[in-house]
DNA sequence: AATGAATGAGTATTCATTCAT
DNA sequence: GATGAATGAATACTCATTCAT
């Protein structure tokens, strides 16, 4: 948005100072996914980062600029997943899908924007301005948007039932970034089904349901 | 141990203390869901209660318990839920697991017991002595074992898929609260879906999947 | 001083009162003692008198006045001490201020009324409303008072040094008090010192001095 | 640990930094002396340190630590006074005694540390971890040893009863300070007593003691 | 540019005191 | 008279943010 396209060539400084934007951005997302934005101590990050804290200062005008920065970051990354799972032509719609999920499942809580977001809402809304929400939610379509597509890909060769895609690729989505959440923590009551088992149920049921089909029409 | 079997008439005075910490607990539900229990005070949970700060310790040794105390007031009401929905036996299956989806949905925030735990995790987790977390993990079984149960007769009726019935309750459970949270909130990409199509297209999607099914076997 | 000449028969409901006031007055010390007046709290005061917090309230019109009530109790037991064993007129002076620094010690910190003034100096100086610490200071000077006729009996008869005996006498009360204390608590360099030798050593110093004399005159 | 044997030169940064925490130590010790541990805010102390109140917290851990170490400050700087006055070897014993007793008695309440040790005995008890208390007893029974030297010189020399050097020294130390304590504060019954007079009185009575003796032997 | 000492607003918790029962 | 639930003022401690070096 910022960097447009007439910044031909970022100089080696600018790199640089991205790069290490990206690594306070990297130690702030492990901490606030485990202690919350809010139990999360800028000198935590400052020490994960191996900054001293003023420098955190000079990247990110408070500490609520972190969390949103993580969060687009957060999104890039899984739009970048998405679209290397759901952009090969090669593989069927059904391979697609376990792949998508596998993948999801296996980065585990690194990836888990949704829990984050929801999680730390009230401090996005409070801290909300010029609307960056729609900024999130539009990155967050961009990824269901990918997913999609190859719905309706399916759709138009009438293998999948008609209906509102991008509402089917987001409840995809949350199957597994929900049902994975549950069954991978420690806490759970159906905690210790194996990631494998995971997403076999998630996508087969999303796929083809519960109920037995005996003949359709 | 106080609540023993031959003490058959909890005193005037005993229901009382019980109705004005149950009152407590819900004026903290709404303050920790809408602003995080971190975030909210005890000044707060103090003014909504309508009561002292000074008060709230006479019910609960510290914040933390608050929290531990709405969990459980929160799924011993959604096991009720469960039960009412699941308990009776005049309605077909679908129309079980339709009820219970509308109920859930139209209660909102109110009722999000697996976003609240997935949001405090870490607080429970720091606080949780002598095993308070299964306790919790016991009731969420309990809930889900409802609805498993009629998974499993629906199984044996050979109408469902044979698989683990309290994994499948756990993913449908899991299906609306995700995507119910996912478009009820007003930030979210797949907003303003109308609460019966989001019940439509969970429980369809739950029990005949999306993909066409032309012969069976 | 309230309690004037005419007051001829004080009703059994009035000597209840008294006694509970000073059951009260004894919780009290035990607990001042221990923790310090600041730190101890009503609501203990309140369970080691055996009585609801707000019963404190019908005896005493705050906290301080505990303090102030205790100090008096405290020091009228001194004295009556200090009379019991100085009053005799059959034993030596040697004896008898041998036996008071005996009666003294083997109190322990019971009877530590300089120890207690000296520790809570600074809530007497605050809640001393119309020289109330001029009572406690004169109650104090009665005690002194009492060994202090002793001195000066010897010296009338030539045995002790001529000079200001009550001062003498305070300074005897004091090293028997301090020098007990601080042989008697567990975490002192010279502890573990028997009651006698400290009994011993401090009479015999104050009798006789620690240097040795070989002709005097 | 880090004042190792090749640390030659404590940086200008270190100095300072050990600068300020005296400095914080000796407001503190003023208004624990005054007001007590307990009733003394740390807002009082910051205040009176000239500090902010977070910046207290850079120095010590919390209130605890402030009353720990003040206390050992305090106690080096007795053994210095000790040092100071019984090092010498031009004076007689006497000498010594009534040079040190006027020290003590010329500082007043700034350097009681037995007041200070007895008045917040509960809350160091409370709070000693790793037997800090054993370190105090140690720098008093280091003090106390400088005085019980010189008193070993005088049994040696045949000028001092035998006897328990150490406790000796102990008796006299505290004779001075209890007896110092309750002739200076305004309130008291012997009170008013000139400083020197305190001092001629104690090391009279610590030598000598109060009764005549005639012949000896 | 990087740092971390200093700061004070904000928060959980305690406790003397009141007062309805 | 006795009680203890309710109260809020007071206090230790934390932490985002600033700024001199």
């Amino acid at each position: 948005m910022d960097q447009d396209s007439f910044e031909p060539k970022p100089s080696r400084k600018e790199l640089e100072r991205l790069r290490r934007r990206s690594d306070i951005l990297h130690a702030a997302r492990e901490l606030f996914i485990n202690k919350g934005f809010v139990s999360a101590t800028l000198e935590e990050v400052a020490q994960a980062a191996e900054f001293g804290k003023g420098t955190i200062y000079n990247y990110f005008a408070n500490k609520e600029e972190l969390l949103w920065g993580m969060l687009e970051q957060f999104l890039d990354e899984t739009a970048e997943l998405a679209q290397a799972e759901f952009g090969s032509s090669e593989k069927t719609a059904r391979k697609k899908f376990e792949d998508y999920a596998k993948a999801v499942i296996s980065r585990g809580r690194e990836h888990e924007f949704f829990h984050t977001i929801m999680k730390e809402q009230h401090v996005l809304e409070a801290s909300d301005t010029q609307g960056r929400m729609s900024l999130l939610a539009g990155k967050i379509r961009t990824c269901w948007g990918i997913i999609a597509q190859e719905i309706e890909k399916e759709m138009a060769a009438g293998r999948f039932k008609q209906g509102n895609a991008l509402q089917m690729a987001g409840l995809f989505d949350l199957m597994i970034r929900a049902f994975g959440m549950g069954t991978q923590s420690k806490k759970f009551p159906i905690s210790a089904v194996p990631p494998d088992e995971v997403v076999a149920l998630v996508v087969s049921t999303f796929l083809d349901g519960v109920a037995i089909h005996t003949v359709e029409g």
